[in-house]
DNA sequence: CGGGATCCGGATGGATACTG
DNA sequence: CAGTATCCATCCGGATCCCG
């Protein structure tokens, strides 16, 4: 299953396929964080341009992991995009990936305390993540 | 800390950073499954050229996630690659990418049953997850 | 507003050959 | 065995302009 000469693939290295690439990841968070639209994904991301946003949902659209809605209501479209199931599984990825800099930030050079706290609260909140 | 106009920085973009190049963690992810040496990393992964690998053991060793160990005995020098403290961190993260693939063949179109049981308990083993 | 078309420069990747 | 040195191709990102 890993890297033995076996045919089975390594799973770790298919769901990384899906996500490997610069603004990938980013884009699936600001779902899971409540944007919705071309727009929004722009926020905050200078150096994103249209054409490497635009290849990026089409990217996530084809691999199934979010979704293209067009509303035409009253002659105003109305462009959306919002995760699947399949984009919705990658929660504990992203809460991991996070989790990941918190913990490791072991002296508060990054982050204090409070901050820790409401930064794993909102990442809970948000991707849905039961506490244990 | 998320996506708004504030300094805080996104814990989640942080770990990105590190590891969101082509070959870093399948690397680590041979270290977690006991390689530790260049030729090894090199196995099963045709397409990675020395130039690429060695300019990412480089790369993981400045971001603290793995040390370089040389060893001469008799004149015999052995170069070998250990996961840090700080790379063993990512065990989780290495986790639920895998379960995601895992989880996601609903259909067992990769895996059959038998093989997921496996693959799980391997991760589990390696990485040093509690079942929970 | 949500993109597609084009152009361009720099970074990156891979192959190969070579070295201690 | 663990790299370094070169060379080359390509991809990718960013800017800009354009379109419905």
């Amino acid at each position: 299953m890993t890297n033995d000469k076996d045919e089975i693939p390594c799973p770790m290295e298919l769901a990384i396929q899906l996500i490997n690439k610069k603004w990938v990841i980013q884009i699936i968070r600001d779902m899971f964080f409540g944007k919705t639209h071309f727009s929004e994904f722009k926020e905050d991301k200078p150096g994103l341009s249209n054409k490497v946003l635009s290849g990026c949902l089409k990217n996530l659209e084809e691999n199934g992991l979010i979704e293209k809605n067009i509303s035409d209501i009253d002659g105003v479209v109305d462009i959306s995009y919002n995760l699947t199931d399949h984009g919705r599984a990658l929660n504990k990825v992203i809460y991991e990936l996070a989790m990941y800099t918190l913990n490791e930030d072991i002296n508060n050079k990054i982050y204090d305390d409070e901050q820790k706290k409401e930064i794993g609260e909102y990442f809970r909140d948000k991707l849905n993540i039961d506490d244990n």
